[in-house]
RNA sequence: UGUCUUGUGGUGUAACGGUAGCACAACAGAUUCUGGUCCUGUUUGUCCAGGUUCGAAUCCUGGCAAGACAACCA
């Protein structure tokens, strides 16, 4: 077993709290140096990307100490959870680029864990209870006011034990009977008043069927199933902050050795302007409010990845911020910085232009057609350049022409000098337009001495604007997706149905914008960078009736004030 | 008016008794065949009050504030 710290010798960057904990417990030798993590999502629903703070941390924190990490699916409630979710979470986790030791599940445990609650029985630690759900609420008291006992909490271990198999035989309806562990009902800790450690559930699990009736609770569960497959750190988020108690309580009167899981917990991601709760999304989800749980604008991992995000983006992102034991609200604006941070090194530069207008050249001869150079990424010289074909007309981007522009314009407007990327330098010299006043058409003269790579092609011009060759361009369908789920302040918005606060433009659609013809061969999810615009990259559902883009997320645009 | 946890620029995070640093954001400048990127610079911070110490964001005491906990969810 490994007992150096590899990220010391590394390197200065200063370890998180938990990374210090798993080094000290290193250099103290517990566990014999093992480390050993686990990812326990519940599969009720699809990651995302608050999960993939939890994912990185997991797996992150077995990878750098030579530990393993297992994934474990927390399933022990069939009325949320489904296979399609198991099948999805598998997928994400890959996608992220890490790997599982094991896979593993909750209701593997399902006997091991029976057993245990017959051994507490036996040992008078836990009864069943015949009242209503409402009668137990009532009896728990508050957290400032102690509880009070249940008449069934004295009845004799033999009828316990004799109504928990019945529990778990079919003859008991839900709701009806409940095994709980007989702690304290007047502690300080809600968790310790005789918490429900078994319930009754009909509907058939996912992957036993109908071979169990009575379900254990989380607090049954977690901890002991740590402890069967020897986790050596089990990280949570802050809210099992007050579950911890309980989870070393099982654990004291199920062990038989000094092992034990020791759980930490840890802030959980926050985004401003975005809406993290489950229950919200698949609420989305069902009232088709938006596409599927891949819908770009989700803050799922498949959504995003569908959007263009890369999990090195994601995961540059969850590195820069941290792990704490702060509750804290992380900008979005990191997350899209990482985003581009990440895409700017590797996404082809393309030309699109999402509202077209007709750029004239009018001095450059009709039919006659050029091949231009075009650099795929000027940050990384390896990934080439490609031909771009050139002709007498353009589509230009609608706001690259002003015919009375403020003095900071720098593109075209009559009498001024504007580069085309790639190539020529050209001079504006009018417009025409509809009754309407409407731009239909600019035009503009050409200097061929410019021409990209020719020695008069240095001269000094402000702007520069893109195009795409009118015969040569190829339609498509450009997505632009702004923040959709998302309110100012969702801590101060509680209230308020979440629904009210979406944002209505979070999907602008956009018909009949030109791109290179390039883009013909592209293949779903490949990244490109729009000149001046921002991301896109290709959608999963396009192709068919043309190209289908998304806009992962926007160039910085500092010119528009 | 209980238990647990947490308070460092606008946001997030570091400093583990010894110069409060980094990133994002904002602003300004330089370069640029993308008003992008890269580069440079500027603004803004230790919740409050005491105490210990040569020295406190850090240790102690007392306040104040925020979050979690009262599901047969996880």
């Amino acid at each position: 077993m490994n007992t150096e710290s590899p990220v010391l010798e590394e390197n200065r960057k200063s370890l998180n709290f938990i990374e210090q904990i798993v080094e000290n417990d290193l250099k103290e030798g517990k566990n014999d140096g093992r480390i050993q993590t686990r990812f326990p999502p519940e599969p009720n629903g699809y990651l995302h990307i608050g999960h993939a703070k939890a994912i990185c941390l997991d797996f992150g924190i077995a990878e750098r100490y030579n530990g393993i990490c297992n994934l474990r699916f927390d399933d022990t409630n069939p009325v949320k959870e489904d296979v399609e979710y198991v099948d999805s979470i598998m997928e994400d986790i890959k996608w992220l680029g890490f790997h599982w030791e094991k896979i593993y599940y909750a209701s593997d445990y399902f006997q091991q864990l029976w057993d245990f609650a017959l051994k507490l029985i036996k040992e008078d630690k836990a009864y069943v209870d015949e009242q209503s759900a409402e009668e137990i609420a009532k009896q728990k008291g508050t957290p400032t006011v102690p509880g009070t006992h249940s008449p069934y909490r004295d009845r004799p271990m033999e009828e316990s034990l004799e109504l928990f198999e019945k529990m778990n035989s079919g003859e008991i309806p839900e709701g009806k009977m409940v095994l709980r562990a007989k702690i304290d009902m007047a502690s300080s800790n809600m968790h310790f008043r005789d918490p429900i450690i078994y319930r009754v559930i009909h509907i058939p699990h996912h992957r036993t069927g109908t071979e169990w009736k009575a379900y254990p609770m989380y607090d049954f569960a977690h901890g002991q199933s740590d402890y069967f497959e020897g986790v050596t750190h089990s990280l949570c988020t802050l809210e099992f902050e007050v579950h911890r108690p309980l989870y070393d309580w099982f654990l004291d009167q199920l062990a038989d050795s000094d092992y034990r899981p020791r759980q930490t917990e840890f802030n959980r991601l926050n985004l401003t302007y975005t809406v993290m709760s489950k229950r919200k999304l698949l609420q989305l989800v069902q009232e088709k409010l938006v596409s599927g749980w891949d819908d770009p604008r989700m803050p799922t991992l498949t959504g995003m990845r569908r959007r263009g995000y890369t999990p090195q983006a994601i995961r540059n992102f969850i590195d820069k911020i941290g792990y704490t034991k702060y509750e804290a609200i992380n900008d979005v604006s990191l997350l899209e910085h990482a985003v581009r941070e990440d895409l700017n090194a590797h996404a082809i530069r393309v030309s699109g232009v999402i509202d077209p207008v007709k750029l004239i050249l009018t001095n450059y001869p009709e039919g006659q057609i050029e091949e231009m150079e075009a650099i795929n990424n000027p940050e990384d010289e390896s990934m080439g350049s490609r031909k771009v074909k050139f002709s007498r007309e353009l589509w230009i981007e609608r706001d690259d022409f002003m015919e009375e522009a403020p003095k900071k314009y720098f593109r075209l407007t009559p009498g001024n000098e504007v580069r085309l990327k790639n190539g020529y330098i050209v001079k504006c010299t009018g417009c025409r337009k509809d009754e309407k006043g409407n731009v239909t058409e600019v035009h503009a003269e050409y200097d061929p001495m410019t021409k990209s790579g020719m020695p008069d092609s240095n001269r000094k011009v402000k702007g520069t604007i893109h195009w795409v060759s009118v015969p040569h361009s190829l339609d498509a369908e450009v997505r632009l997706y702004d923040r959709l789920f998302m309110m100012e302040d969702p801590a101060g918005e509680k209230e308020k149905d979440f629904r009210e606060l979406l944002n209505p433009d979070s999907l602008i659609v956009k018909k009949g914008c030109k791109v290179e013809e390039y883009l013909r061969e592209a293949k779903p999810l490949d990244s490109f960078q729009f000149q001046r615009i921002g991301y896109f990259n290709v959608d999963t559902d396009s192709t068919e009736n043309g190209i289908v883009l998304n806009r992962t997320v926007a160039l910085k645009d500092s010119w528009k004030k």
